[in-house]
DNA sequence: TTGACATATTACAATATTGTAATATAATAA
DNA sequence: TTATTATATTACAATATTGTAATATGTCAA
């Protein structure tokens, strides 16, 4: 199967999502404690609401990470295996 | 050990600078093909040489490639295992 | 030397991304 | 209802990325 200009694409997008420290951090996170809201994020990453919001809308567009609303707050988690793959790949124990 | 802001720097900006579809099929042709000049870049992917050279440059920056001069042509290889890793994952086949 | 070829760099306009501030929406509590 | 909390969206200025065109550099052959 030939590969053709398209398909890199999507794929590019991903990347690029996932290339932003903020938003790799906040992917890593997800994957690590599975899921969280967005006020937790705020706190922990010292970013401003507006800002994780914007980042989120990116996770979510790449199709990195979906949103579930409970109550008034929205749990975020990882829904793309390729992106868990991606993120753990590149923070994996060096085991010697 | 904990990870810190800074840890995401690095590999945040090697996913941002495969991020983008030229860069990331240059990538993946060189891992398939383990190495290629310019020139040929150029014509498979009609692309400009100026356009080709500065996104070799962005993967030179982040780590991802590195030249060899041999005459006047210039051969290119990956040598970030990251990225290697990243790639492959992404255009894995599927196998059911 | 000069010319031709391969690649890199620079300059610049067009476009995209980023963060902040302000505002909007959604759910709940009083 | 109104107030409060949580999140999303919008507007906009600052900055970064992109591609094209032009120019520079490096290598080889005549």
């Amino acid at each position: 199967m030939e590969i053709s200009r398209k398909d890199y694409e999507q794929p590019a997008e991903m990347l690029k999502a996932l290339g932003h420290p903020v938003r790799l951090c906040i992917t890593k996170g997800l994957i690590s404690k599975g899921r969280c809201n967005v006020s937790y994020m705020e706190e922990c990453l010292e970013v401003s609401q507006s800002a994780i919001s914007q980042h989120l809308s990116k996770l979510r567009n790449a199709g990195i990470v979906k949103g579930y609303r409970t109550g008034n707050e929205v749990y975020y988690e990882v829904i793309s295996e390729h992106a868990k793959k991606i993120v753990n790949s590149l923070f994996e124990e060096e085991t010697i």
